[in-house]
DNA sequence: AAATTATCGCACTGATCGTTGCGTTAGTGG
DNA sequence: CCACTAACGCAACGATCAGTGCGATAATTT
């Protein structure tokens, strides 16, 4: 989010401070405080001036998909089991098990709310994710379907269960998932359960 | 959201202030003013005192499960077409065109925001008329998935797509989503008519 | 080491929000 | 038609938010 005309300082004490920021953005989304979570809250919480929130970000919808796209960017790194099955399986249930974390829907339920690019902003990653391991299918010498398909049919429900509803999106619920999608795939028939590697 | 304890009093004027409250929460969010969306806000818009949503609503967030609640309630009626096929193809391809007006969209967002209970309250109805279409077949004498699988497989895409992502969901689309999903059901060939396929 | 400047803290101000007490309007039942 | 009372409008009041000017701090460059 910095400017990126002037010349940009990521030194010790901006980077403290825009740490603090995001940790108190998450304690306070995680307290149910969606309602009231406003940029003087947020800084008493990380123990900054206001003003500086104000300079740095300017609103609340700006911050969270701040806070947003630096938390579903990190971790969560690509497997490569030897099957597109098993590279799924366990890549869907990773991200069951990390949506489903109360703290973690707080911050996708107020990111979402900031308009249009804030969802995006929740699983442009997942898709990158997606991507590669479709890719590395494709080099291994397999078929892999589009993206957009799977993430109709893997990530959709595992999103849709998190948000819209109130049952929980279990791991094996989402090896599930990948399972039945496999199956309405036209050649993908090499091996129906290729699990584990090598 | 009214008293239980008192007697209630929906004549003319509550209604009228109800009607034009739920009409200017609608606009306001239609304006792209999801950040500004505030009981003063609301109050001047409608032209009703601010003290009047004080009283009757409360908060934002209340204020917004109510509107969501009724938004997505009415209209949208069950189609009876005779097949499982047919039923859920012209139902589901209503939904989609429904979740892609962007003032639908807006209100959703800023629903899902409330809370848990907010996204419920967008897909409660939704899964009612799922399971109405579900329970018509039975009585057919077919044979129908539970609603939790159709839900995951048929709603999950849809609102993904809506809420998530930027690729249109259009009917077409969704359509295709039915017939991919009634193909992975165990004994759907007792179905005559598939799909559709224009 | 010194100069430069991005970044932050501080004090202050106007605007708006959230709330309460009280009077008025208008549905509801006798 | 009349009493009753739920619901609304009005006017105030703290409290908090959003923003601005200025000086201090610290990271970066020379």
């Amino acid at each position: 989010m910095a400017d990126s005309s002037t010349q940009v300082r990521p030194g010790g004490r901006s980077a403290k401070v825009r740490a603090a920021v995001h940790r108190a953005v998450a304690e306070l989304l995680a307290e149910e405080e969606a309602e009231t979570l406003t940029l003087p809250a947020v800084a008493a919480r990380a123990g900054v001036h206001p003003t500086t929130l104000y300079r740095r970000w300017g609103s609340t919808a700006q911050l969270l998909t701040d806070v947003a796209t630096s938390r579903f960017s990190d971790d969560l790194v690509v497997p490569d089991s030897g099957s597109l099955a098993g590279d799924l399986e366990r890549w869907l249930a990773d991200v069951a098990t990390d949506v489903a974390d109360p703290d973690t829907l707080a911050l996708m339920r107020a990111t979402i709310a900031t308009g249009p690019a804030g969802g995006c902003a929740c699983v442009e990653d997942r898709h990158r994710q997606l991507g590669a391991i479709l890719r590395h299918e494709v080099e291994r010498g397999g078929t892999a379907p589009e993206v957009e398909s799977a993430a109709d049919s893997l990530l959709g429900p595992v999103y849709y269960r998190a948000v819209f509803t109130s049952e929980p999106a279990s791991a094996d619920w989402a090896r599930g998932l990948v399972a039945t999608y496999l199956s309405t795939l036209p050649q993908s028939s090499a091996d129906p359960r290729p699990t584990d590697t090598r």
